[in-house]
RNA sequence: GAUCGCGUAGCUCAGUCGGUAGAGCAACCGCCUUUUAAGCGGUAGGUCCUGGGUUCGAGCCCCAGCGCGAUCACCA
């Protein structure tokens, strides 16, 4: 809604008003408008003069600007900077449209830069080659509107491909005033906010995500050529399982029950190999009720995958050879180059633990004195395994970073979902990928004893604190299903975003998502 | 949740010792047929994040708040 104080130059032609994406503040309403109004009177004037509809229609036949571009005709082009060019035009022809991203008119000629997905392309409007309006049109275009232009593909006299105008159209008028040309859009919170100019502004944001869509569907690939079979499990849940983070609650009115967004799949994807699906896979939404930092956004895209008949071993097989897929080699992330030729580092947990804290994991006085040591906060019965559990985060810093790294035989007390070493049940077969830093996944042989699993849950759920028991219950319908018969499997679960971070360069999650979650702009309390 | 940093025109940024607001781009008017962040001349544009305080005087100093960022904590 427009503010009573906007001043409008010219009648507005268009009701409802502008609204921007930004603060609604009274100030910064007014100031944007006088940039606003005059778009808004260009347009108006375009539409009585001009007989224009600002707005556009369908257009067949569009190349993308790379695609113009790659039409480009040196000998054709030379043919028409002869001195006696032929009769008819030899340069291939082209339709493009694009976003106004530089413009530079200079009387009788003016030149402007397009930009769409693919890249950028110049288009040259001469005086002579175009009917008056679209001349008009042409020269006083406004950076941001998006017009589509038809013409050969030729070059400058300075060697610029370009596309030589004879026709011009206006199907766009953008009426928010456009960040900088030269340097975009910097300010982190007005990318996230106004992603949509973000990605016309800073093509490196297009491009990553981009990127990130050609990686999601490498991995499909890659799981389809498998013998995976893509699935889709609840993402509201009775019961929050699979994992030990907050949920976010939500509410069904009609069956008067509440529920939580889910925080993994796993228990989910597991019924359906009791069910008889013998490889599965899952890409789709987690949703933790945790911090946000660099490296998490609250809610995140996970591959979870299980495979029957196979084990840990063999997941961690199949995820070297996915890794090595995508990367193809060596890849830079920040400071670090990063190879992921296979076979990755591995390290027990145990030994890592003990590398960096001096004492077995299984020392319970050890560990106690330490955590006294160490100033940790703990109640006197504290359990042996939540100790060393807060104590690991200190041994994952000794991972090098720059090489993918497999933590193998996680303690079974902190793996409830995991199969037990035969030989030594506080060990178990579960393994997390450490790679910059990052925890890129887990890697379980599954836990199908419906005796031992059910123990672990109960184990787990005694002694939480009491806002952890609202939410965390045992899931008897899983447990039954267990009953029923899962067959040995290992499985697996990858953080999406976080291996497109890796594959992009990005060192922040919210450079790879493309609306992370911020607060509402505008500074409105709710409470 | 803690600590630190940042918040000035639509955008990108200056702002000295506390002395009453600056540039470039964008906009508006004019000139220009080979520009490349085009150029030249002119005009206009500000709740200096918000609210208090100190002061003769605050963009600048102090307090509180809001937003964002970084680090840490949390996140099997």
């Amino acid at each position: 809604m427009l503010a009573p104080r906007i001043r409008i130059t010219q009648p507005c032609p268009i009701e409802g008003g502008y609204r921007t994406g930004m603060s609604v503040t009274d100030s910064t309403d007014r100031t944007e408008s006088d940039l606003v109004a005059a778009r808004r009177a260009k347009l108006a004037r375009w539409r009585d003069e001009l007989g224009i509809d600002p707005w556009g229609s369908r257009v067949d036949d569009l190349l993308a600007l790379a695609a113009a571009r790659a039409l480009f005709d040196e000998a054709a082009a030379d043919a028409m900077d002869a001195e006696t060019p032929p009769e008819t035009d030899p340069r291939p022809r082209a339709v493009v449209a694009g976003r106004v991203v530089q413009h530079r008119a200079m009387g009788k000629l003016c030149f402007m830069v397009l930009r769409d997905e693919s890249g950028d392309l110049q288009i040259s409007c001469s005086k002579a080659e175009l009917e008056t309006a679209s001349f008009k049109l042409a020269s006083k275009v406004d950076y941001g509107d998006i017009i589509v232009a038809e013409g050969p593909v030729g070059r400058t006299k300075r060697g610029e491909v370009c596309i030589w105008a004879d026709r011009f159209e206006v199907h766009c008028k953008s009426l928010a005033p456009p960040p900088e040309k030269y340097h975009g859009l910097t300010d982190a919170e007005q990318r996230y906010r106004r992603r949509y100019v973000d990605m016309y502004a800073n093509p490196e944001t297009m491009q990553t995500f981009h990127r990130r869509s050609e990686i999601v569907s490498a991995i499909r690939r890659f799981m389809e050529d498998h013998g995976f079979l893509e699935v889709e499990t609840p993402m509201m849940q009775a019961v929050a399982g699979g994992a030990a983070a907050k949920p976010f609650t939500t509410h069904h009115n009609a069956l008067g029950l509440d529920l939580f967004l889910r925080i993994a799949p796993e228990l989910y994807l597991k019924r359906l190999l009791v069910g008889g699906m013998r490889k599965v896979f899952e890409i789709n939404r987690n949703f933790r009720n945790e911090g946000i930092d660099r490296s998490h956004n609250p809610e995140f895209t996970m591959m979870e995958a299980y495979q029957a008949f196979g084990d840990c071993e063999s997941v961690l097989e199949l995820t070297e050879s996915l890794l090595r897929s995508l990367a193809g080699g060596v890849v830079s992330f920040g400071d670090l180059e990063i190879d992921y030729d296979p076979p990755f580092d591995r390290i027990a947990y145990g030994e890592l633990f003990e590398r960096t804290h001096g004492c077995s994991i299984f020392d319970e006085q050890a560990i106690h004195a330490l955590a006294k040591k160490k100033g940790m906060t703990l109640d006197p019965n504290a359990n042996h395994w939540l100790l060393v559990e807060g104590m690991f985060d200190e041994a994952e810093d000794a991972i090098d970073p720059s090489r993918p790294t497999f933590v193998t035989d996680f303690p079974a007390p902190l793996s409830p979902l995991s199969r037990p070493h035969a030989d030594n049940p506080d060990l178990a077969w579960r393994a997390e990928l450490f790679i910059a830093g990052m925890e890129l996944g887990n890697f379980y042989t599954e836990l199908n004893d419906p005796d031992i699993q059910r123990a672990r849950f109960t184990e787990q759920l005694n002694g939480i604190t009491d806002e952890d028991a609202a939410f965390r219950t045992l899931d008897e319908d899983f447990l039954e299903a267990l009953l029923v018969g899962m067959p040995p499997a290992g499985g697996f679960g990858i953080g999406i975003d976080r291996i497109v971070m890796l594959l992009t360069g990005q060192t922040s999650i919210r450079d790879v998502v493309l609306f992370p979650l911020l607060r509402p702009a505008g500074g409105e309390e709710d409470s």
